[in-house]
This record gives structure tokens, C-alpha cells and sequence, in this order.
DNA sequence: ACCTGAACACCGTTCAAGT
DNA sequence: ACCTGAACACCGTTCAAGT
């Protein structure tokens, strides 16, 4: 595009095939599961997309499990974190900013899935660790339960996003429903009495919930006493 | 091996080939990842096994999802769950029964995946679930809370599961660990105070720990006021 | 109805060889 | 040092054809 400045010979249009670096593989990648998913983002597809081997991408990037936590990270960054720098509730705040993380995860269906296995470490991610930290110490928990705290938080979270990617499951959530439904009252009491309302709800209503419940859990139980 | 009364003429020593079946193809799933694990319970591998062609599977399974599903209902019939019946804590027995779970899901890395991913509805998942209910009944919570409740719980279980499965994971986790020590008092300043607290712990320690928190906020976090 | 071989459209990862 | 083609060892799923 800045072409006319760009010196004698003008050195050939082309894609100009970009050297290869880490951050522009990432790059492309980040650029691939938006476009096509994460299911897509192959060690080669993705070097098809560079215009290269499959092989070259190894020099950079140890293997596809550490591509994913790489382009984990970078999402990560569009986690919303102003609700920590505002005042008002802690307890809401730390809401907010756990539904922008889950919200972001269901964006791309797959991605969670790295970010339960993975043990991610990238900056991104923290910088989130940090925020919740500073939330939950806000709030007055004890350093031993928020420590302990965040990893079920983010666990939560991500579980969820998980199951919800899960779902191309219209038919297999039915099933789950409908063997529920089914089940006879003389075995399965409760399951009979209680039916739809295990799987009733807006998906919105349990995750806030869940993260309530989740809250006043950690606030509210001492870490001494792990002895049963 | 009872060979004598056969029969006329013997048929056919050999493997025998006995016909497929749904239970058949199931139960050769199983006996196949107890002794190479899931991954390598693949419609081809597994089609090797009972000596024919993986596109035979498909009369009898939908697909890979459904197959992996069918082996995890056959394995929570090992989920011990006989302290609902007993008397004593009803808190304690809970935990027993999801640690039981736990654990196995923690014996076959990878079928915790499938349980996150899956809506499961087989039959001893629906035993498990029930069992559940039970025991939050006799503690006392009320049924809405219960019922959303269970799903937390087993959530749980089966993240720490996955998280542990994904754990080829000496170099990750070091990984993890190491970048939260290298980071800056002056940016992250929680994070470098608390630094290795957070990855501190045996794991059952913080199951154990993971459960209370789940049982304390689930019994007194009520579902009615869900909008924050 | 059930079973099959063959095909289609892919994978991750390694390695010897080149530049 | 970086990059590559080719190879190795696999995948899931579909489908026409057979029995």
C-alpha cells in the first residue's frame, strides 16, 4: 500500500509472505478461529494459511495444544476488567467480570475446553488472576480462601462455557431430558418429583447463581479443618 | 475352553466372532480403554479389536460422542454409593460419593472430557443423580437449590478431573507456576503476596475443600432474588 | 437388515535434506 | 538457524455394493 516510497525495483507485490515469528503465527490464528473456529486452527490448515509447511511452524510453537493456550491468551485480553477500578458492590463487580470471561469463552465454542486443560499462563490471563484477587481481598476473604477461591471461580466459568460449546446438543440435551422425564417414581423419587426443573432456567440465571453460590461458599468456609 | 460338549463337528475354534451388538461394541469399548485408554478408543481401533470394518459401528452408534458416552455410563456403575444408605453427616457422605466419582474419572484421563461435554443419561448416571438429591433432601436444602445444586457439584467433580487429566502437564504447570513467581510486585501486586498459595496444596486437599465450599453456598444461597 | 471395502477429506509430528 | 517436502502413522464418516 505504501508502495511509492518504497525504493528502487519495488521488491515483488505478491501476499509478501511475512516472515515467520511467533506473534504472527499466534496472529493468524487468533484470525482463523474467528473466522472458521477453533476446530479449524490445525497445525495444517493454519500453515496453509501462512503460505508455508506444516513442519515450519514447529520452530516456533511446540505443538497444537500450546497454539490453543496461545490464542487463549490473546482472547483474553478482551475480558472487560473496569468493573475492578469502580466502586459499589464487590460482590456485583466481581459478577460482572466473570460473565464478561464466560460470555467471551461462549463466543468461541472450543476454546474453553483449552482453558480447562491448559493451566494457562500468558499475561492476559494474569492480569485476570490479579483482578479477581484484588476483588475478593476488597471483600475481605482471607488470602488462603480467595487463593483457592479464583481457581474455582475460573473453573466454574469455564466448565460452563464448556458444556454450552458442548451443544450442537438440541438432540442430545433432549435425550437428557427425556430420560429424566421418563424415569419411574418407584426408583427414582426424587428424580420423578424434581424433574425438568434440573435442567429449567435460562442459562444466564444458573451462571449467576452458580457464581453466588459460589461467593458466599468461599467467603464462608476456613480452609483449617480440610480434615473431614 | 468348554469345548468338549460342543457339538457336532465343532464350529470353528478361531475368535469366534460372536455377532454385534450395541452391549457388545460397549463393553469391548471399555475393555479397550482400560487397557490403552480413551484415545485410543477410535471407531477404527475399536473396529480392529472386534475384527471387522469401523463403518459396521454406525449401525449401532451414532458417532464417536455418543460412543464415549455409552463407556461412561458404564463406568459410573462403579461410583460407590453406598454411603447414602448409611447414617451419620450428611455432609460427609456426600463428599464420599463425590470423591468416589472423582476418583473415577481421575483413573481414565480423558472420559472426565466426555463427561463435561456429553448431557449424560444413561442409567447409572441417573442412580448417581438421584443419589444425590437424596442427600441433599436429607440435609435440608431446599429443592430448587438442590436440583441446581447437583450440577454444580458434579461440575466440579469433573473439571478437577479434567484438569488433572490434562496433566502430562509436569512442564505446563511448572510453566504456570514459574510465571506466577516472575511477576512484578509493582503491576501485580496480589498475585507476587500470594504467589505459590495458589497452586499450593495435594489435590484432594483442595477438592475436599472445593466440596464444602459447594455444599455451604448451595444451602444458603437461595434461587428467588436471581437478579443481582 | 446388516455388513463391507474403498474412498474422501482430513489430522500431528518427525526427519533428512536443503538454504 | 530456519525452512521444506515427504513420510509415518493415524483419524471420522459416508456410500455403493454385496449378502
Amino acid at each position: 500500500m505504501t508502495d511509492e516510497k518504497a525504493g528502487p525495483r519495488s521488491r515483488r507485490e505478491r501476499p509478501a509472505k511475512a516472515a515467520l515469528t511467533r506473534s504472527g503465527i499466534v496472529a493468524t490464528a487468533v484470525e482463523l478461529m474467528r473466522a472458521e473456529g477453533l476446530a479449524r486452527v490445525t497445525m495444517r490448515r493454519l500453515a496453509q494459511e501462512l503460505d508455508t509447511g506444516a513442519a515450519s511452524l514447529y520452530v516456533y510453537v511446540r505443538n497444537t495444544a500450546e497454539l490453543h493456550a496461545a490464542v487463549l491468551d490473546e482472547l483474553l485480553g478482551a475480558v472487560d476488567l473496569t468493573p475492578v477500578k469502580e466502586t459499589g458492590d464487590w460482590q456485583a463487580r466481581l459478577t460482572q467480570v466473570l460473565q464478561s470471561y464466560t460470555a467471551m469463552l461462549l463466543d468461541y465454542p472450543g476454546l474453553a475446553q483449552s482453558a480447562l486443560l491448559a493451566r494457562p499462563s500468558g499475561k492476559n490471563y494474569l492480569r485476570l488472576i490479579e483482578s479477581l484477587l484484588a476483588l475478593l481481598s476488597e471483600g475481605g476473604v482471607p488470602k488462603g480462601q480467595a487463593g483457592w477461591g479464583i481457581d474455582l471461580l475460573l473453573q466454574f466459568a469455564t466448565a460452563t462455557a464448556v458444556e454450552h460449546a458442548g451443544s450442537e446438543s438440541a438432540g442430545e440435551w433432549q435425550a437428557a431430558v427425556d430420560a429424566v422425564r421418563t424415569v419411574s417414581a418407584e426408583t427414582h423419587p426424587r428424580l420423578a418429583e424434581q424433574g425438568d426443573d434440573l435442567f429449567a432456567g435460562p442459562g444466564d440465571a444458573r451462571l449467576e447463581w452458580g457464581i453466588r453460590v459460589l461467593i458466599n461458599g468461599i467467603s464462608s468456609t476456613p480452609r483449617e479443618g480440610t480434615s473431614l
